[in-house]
DNA sequence: TCTGTCACG
DNA sequence: ACGTACGTGACAGAA
């Protein structure tokens, strides 16, 4: 019968996992450590998926001991004791093994060795190709033909399939049978068998290919060595017992056929039950398609059970449980709207229960640092409660956080989580009204069509959900030591705000107005149409291509719209002064309905000054963004533009504006993270790395470069972390195709590690859905093998540029952790304002500026060690401009 | 609400 | 033959 079986040698992988979860396990809800459990259903699921077997059956030793034993006490005798999680996870793992239809072999006084080798020696001779799962050196014996050992790979390594040639490699031998002479001979100090004392397996290896086997030595062992001799000779005594140790028994007699092994995927409602139970929530995707069967055993219809009940009981739930979610209210949008009241539900043996009460009611409990707070959007309700004189103390699990570094991309709504986590439909909005500028009028009606017991009971239930897939996915220290302590980084830097002048605005707002009139009157005059509107793209595209008749080569966009953006107006600027009037009026019109109008109404009169929000679960790489207004996109690049930066000032004239930013940051990761060692070279002795990168593509010396090759290069620089094209780069570098395609080649050419860089995360997206930054942030790449080759290119393009992007990501936000630290820690009044990407920005009294820049640059700088260096360029000023 | 445009890293 | 550089947010006009 053709067909794959494979054999599971179930001990040692259970060993694997305790040792591959050693160093943090993984506990569920009721505190139980589930990591063996965990790890080796997982790594069934997955054997299964991938490998496809056709059959497949677990082996496990037998309590007590085996005919191994009986014939040498001292076998295994000197192992340390089986560890107690080991033991417990035996029966456990029994019952999800059988509940997924896979037959346990088990006989009592053999090992699993002689079990798996005995049903692989008998289902290869019935045609079958047979894997025997499992690390352990010895079973090399056993491979043949259509025998492979199938070598489980270090966490996150590949598994390793060994067949004959790769074993008679290994060892130097001629005939895989010949691995039990050179365990005979080599011994195997933590099974307590002997060997020949003084030959290792070099030169076991040699003895045994030259004189084929250990009895043959002995038949020879005259043309040794003295040495050699000796040893032989001294080991003769127990030499036989030795390799009857070693050797596996192929003849064990076992009931079990090959129909009972057959993969049978059509797994038990049982599973699904176990799965729940030990809250194996990332397994589930593996049994989605039982899972749907109505009214498995003890399966409840969905509901979300809440008894309201008293502050005071909740407080006590909370204190024995040590664990609660809290749901504040406010009056109002923003960041200063009063707390109207705070939700806190809490867990007992009987179920959740719930109560809201005036905030300052469950102080204690917010403050209390033993108790684990969960909670939806916890920075914003951190900012409220701050200002009622609440702080909220203790581990936080932001459900909407968590969520967000399982999958940035999915929606991280709580009436969604509720839905797909608890299958509750807890209705209507988000557990806390968000990104809603100061003063934009209260939105009425929601308050009675809420339920904000449900709310609290589903964030705490959903909570403990998300936190197993955290550790199911490795990614719980990317949650404790980075995106757990930036939210009240964050929520600081909301409250402290930044300060806008308006009258720096308000001057520069004529002036722009000026410009805009002039030059609206400029294009109306030419079009003929005192009516026309400017800023309207479709009559500027009517004007320019239909009356005006300019070149009419684009007429691209969806709905076949003229395109009228700034890179198709500058090509016609030669044809007609119309073209620089409209891109005069469009700069300056951005300027002010974007950076200058927007800006007083988000002005606070708490505080004068203005609080961005920073949204801490919305990029797909791992960014912050900044919204209401937005904070991270205040113009630089043109002179124009830059002065609204002027702005942005210290708060009295006694403080200054500094800014910290990163230099080269995404290239320098790139640069790490494929190991160019030119790339590297250039980063470590301080040369441009544009002018470098220029050098090599070019084939000139550094000092040879132009401007205009270090322009080119710093472009494709730039596009080969995005994922260039020869189009793209031709485009933006308004060169012919054929230009760019040999630069892209050439760029290629000097730096193939890139190349390999480049096509191994696009492999490993395609191998495990995801590709992760260095501290191991996810992002999942579903359109990598879309057949839509659009797709699939942007897909490959993401995964090449999200580990960058997102890297950096990381950096920075340690940085911004650690310097809060030691704002603190030293008492700085120096508070930090915001953060754009790879930039830093601080007010500070100028007394501090000098210690503060030496703090900044060093934390920034030392965040971590990459194979090149992280340089951090720190400037002070009294505003935002000046500190360029 | 969607689209086009443009500000930033 | 096809589409064409990654990640954001805001504004104005069109629908």
């Amino acid at each position: 019968m053709p067909g794959r079986l494979f054999l599971i040698d179930g001990h040692a992988l259970v060993f694997k996992m305790y040792y591959a979860f050693l160093r943090r396990p993984m506990i569920n809800s009721k505190g139980a450590d589930t990591s063996i459990l965990f790890g080796f259903t997982k790594y069934l699921l997955e054997l299964i998926e991938r490998e496809k077997p056709t059959h497949l059956a677990v082996s496990f030793d037998p309590p007590g001991g085996t005919f191994r034993n009986e014939m040498y006490p001292a076998y295994k005798a000197n192992r340390p004791d089986t560890p107690q999680l080991v033991i417990d996870a035996l029966e456990p793992l029994t019952e999800i093994v059988r509940a997924m239809n896979i037959p346990v072999l088990m006989e009592p006084g053999f090992e699993a060795d002689d079990v798996i080798g005995s049903m692989a020696v008998k289902a290869a001779a019935e045609g079958m190709d047979v894997y025997m799962v499992t690390p352990d050196k010895d079973y090399g014996q056993l491979i043949s033909d259509h025998i492979w050992q199938y070598k489980p790979g270090r966490a996150g390594g590949d598994d390793e399939i060994i067949g004959v040639p790769e074993i008679c490699a290994r060892y130097g031998i001629d005939r895989p049978e010949q691995v039990i002479d050179m365990l005979t001979i080599c011994g195997d100090a933590s099974d307590n068998v002997p060997g020949v004392k003084g030959i290792g397996e070099v030169w076991a290896g040699k003895l045994v290919s030259q004189y084929g086997t250990l009895e043959s030595i002995y038949a020879h062992i005259d043309a040794l060595t003295q040495k050699q001799r000796d040893m032989f000779v001294a080991s003769r005594p127990y030499i036989d017992l030795s390799k009857k140790l070693v050797t596996i028994k192929t003849d064990v007699p076992l009931d079990v056929t090959l129909d009972d092994m057959a993969v049978n995927m059509d797994y038990s409602p049982v599973l699904a039950d176990l799965f729940e139970k030990y809250e194996f929530n990332s397994l589930k995707r593996f049994i989605s398609h039982i899972d749907k069967r109505p009214m498995s055993s003890g399966q409840k219809a969905p509901q979300l059970d809440v008894e309201e009940t008293s502050a005071v009981q909740v407080a006590t739930a909370v204190c024995s449980s040590g664990r609660c979610a809290f749901v504040v209210d406010t009056a109002g949008p923003g960041i200063f709207a009063p707390v109207t009241k705070v939700t806190v539900a809490a867990l007992t043996k009987d179920g959740c229960i719930a109560a809201e009460a005036p905030a300052s009611q469950f102080k204690a409990i917010l403050e209390d640092p033993t108790i684990i707070k969960f909670g939806f959007d916890i920075k914003y309700q951190m900012d409220v409660l701050a200002h009622a004189g609440i702080s909220i103390v203790g581990k936080l699990r932001d459900v909407e956080l968590m969520h967000y570094l399982l999958d940035p991309e999915k929606a991280h709504k709580l009436e969604i989580l509720s839905k797909s986590y608890l299958g509750v439909d807890i209705t209507q909005a988000p557990a806390v009204q968000k990104e809603v500028s100061l003063f934009d009028e209260i939105e009425e009606d929601e308050a009675g069509e809420r339920n904000r017991f449900r709310e609290a009971a589903a964030i705490l239930l959903i909570g403990a959900k998300v936190w197993t897939e955290l550790q199911e996915a490795g990614i719980v220290d990317l949650y404790e030591n980075i995106e757990e302590p930036l939210i009240r980084v964050l929520s600081r830097m909301e409250c402290t705000g930044v300060k806008v002048d308006v009258p720096t605005l308000m001057e520069y707002a004529d002036s722009l107005r000026a410009e805009i009139a002039e030059n609206e009157s400029v294009v109306r005059q030419i079009a003929g149409d005192p009516e026309l509107n400017v800023s309207s793209p479709k009559q500027l595209g009517e004007l320019l291509f239909e009356k005006l008749k300019l070149d009419p080569k684009a007429k691209k966009s969806s709905k076949g719209t003229w395109s009228t953006d700034e890179d198709t107006l500058v090509e016609l600027a030669d044809e007609s002064p119309v073209i620089d009037a409209i891109l005069d009026f469009r700069a300056a019109k951005k300027l002010l309905s974007t950076y200058i109008e927007p800006f007083p109404k988000y002005i606070s009169p708490v505080t004068g000054r203005i609080h961005t929000t920073f949204n801490q679960a919305l990029t797909s790489t791992g960014r912050l963004s900044s919204s209401n207004p937005n904070l991270q996109n205040i113009p630089i690049r043109t002179d124009r533009g830059r002065y609204i930066r002027k702005a942005f000032v210290a708060q009295d004239p006694e403080s200054v504006i500094v800014s910290a930013d990163y230099s080269q940051i995404e290239l320098r990761i790139m640069a790490h993270l494929c190991r160019d060692e030119h790339l590297i070279h250039a980063f470590r002795e301080g040369i441009d790395v544009h002018a470098a990168t220029a050098a090599k593509i070019f084939h000139l010396p550094v000092e040879a470069v132009s401007a205009d090759q270090r322009r080119i290069a710093k472009t494709a620089n730039f596009g080969i972390m995005y994922g260039i094209s020869a189009f793209g780069l031709a485009q933006r570098l308004r060169i012919p195709r054929g230009e760019a395609k040999k630069i892209i080649e050439d760029y290629f050419a000097s730096f193939p590690a890139i190349r390999s860089f480049i096509d191994n995360t696009v492999a490993a997206a395609r191998e495990n859905g995801y590709v992760e930054t260095l501290f191991g942030r996810r992002r999942y790449i579903p359109d990598i093998n879309s057949k839509n080759m659009t797709l699939r290119a942007l897909a490959e393009r993401n995964a090449v540029n999200a580990p960058i992007q997102g890297t950096s990501a990381d950096i920075i936000k340690i940085a911004m952790i650690r310097i809060d630290r030691r704002l603190r820690e030293s008492a700085f009044s120096t508070r930090m304002v915001l953060q754009i990407h790879d930039e830093l920005l601080f007010e500070a009294p100028l007394s501090e500026v000098e210690a503060l820049k030496e703090m900044v640059v060093s934390e920034m700088e030392g965040v971590i060690k990459l194979s090149v260096p992280l340089t951090v360029e720190c400037k002070d000023g009294k505003n935002w401009l000046e500190a360029h």
